[in-house]
DNA sequence: CTTGGGGTTGAATTGATTGTCAACACTATA
DNA sequence: TATAGTGTTGACAATCAATTCAACCCCAAG
């Protein structure tokens, strides 16, 4: 499901209008309708955050996932994962390596098949 | 490896001027200068993208790897990864739970730990 | 008809990113 | 000396992302 279509789905879900959660979320309810209508680029990491504290509450969701489900939806990586992805270039060339989607136990295997989870010398 | 010496580093492998790297690239050689003297922030992604290009030719590199390398190196992530992440939230949700870093053995167990490789509860 | 809640749109703004231009300095060579 | 090939720098320009503002439209109630 594209990003905008998503976002108008739970906003209505969780009852609000564009200005009720725009002025939760701090920012012009324009702009919230622009988003929803595909016109302008999905919104900065601490808006969708924003977006995601303020709909979990009122659609009983886990905050975190949501705001997960709506970066990256909005294509683009945590900050947080990204700190990690980039401190750990293993994991990426990982990712990379399954090529396109992980889905299978097949894949997850073809993860860790490179990995050798033996021992690593590694202060710790 | 700092990314600017990095870069230094390949292009003098590669045996090229800047002015040389940057008329390939479609850059001012100015900037290659100023990058790899770390006057400025890395380039873009495409330019990263076509520097490796270039340079995995002369010197008989993987494009891609070379392309990750310096992409990470320059603190980025590869655009693509976060398409894999948006079709994938179950990685998200592992790499979160990893929390910092992966580095041990242990570490990936523990990523591995939580994914059933039997089964692939997806929706679709 | 007008007030009020809801949504949409075009133009403009702001700040950061990403780059270029003009000028300079070094080295070597003829 | 001139000329060519190289790298560096400061100031400036272009682009882009993220967002606001002013103005508008539609529908229902009073």
């Amino acid at each position: 499901m594209p990003f905008p279509d998503r976002l108008r789905e739970l906003r209505r879900a969780a009852r609000m209008s564009q200005r009720a959660l725009a002025e939760q979320v701090g920012v012009d309810f324009t702009y919230l309708s622009k988003i929803e209508n595909g016109r302008v680029e999905p919104p900065s990491e601490g808006v969708l955050q924003r977006i995601a504290i303020e709909m979990a509450g009122k659609l009983g969701m886990d905050e975190t996932e949501l705001a997960d489900e709506l970066i990256t939806l909005a294509g683009k990586i945590p900050s947080d994962l990204a700190e990690t992805l980039s401190r750990n270039p293993e994991v990426v060339r990982l990712l990379r390596s399954v090529g396109g989607d992980v889905h299978s136990a097949a894949d997850w295997r073809k993860l860790f098949a490179g990995q050798s989870p033996e021992e690593h010398p590694e202060e710790g």
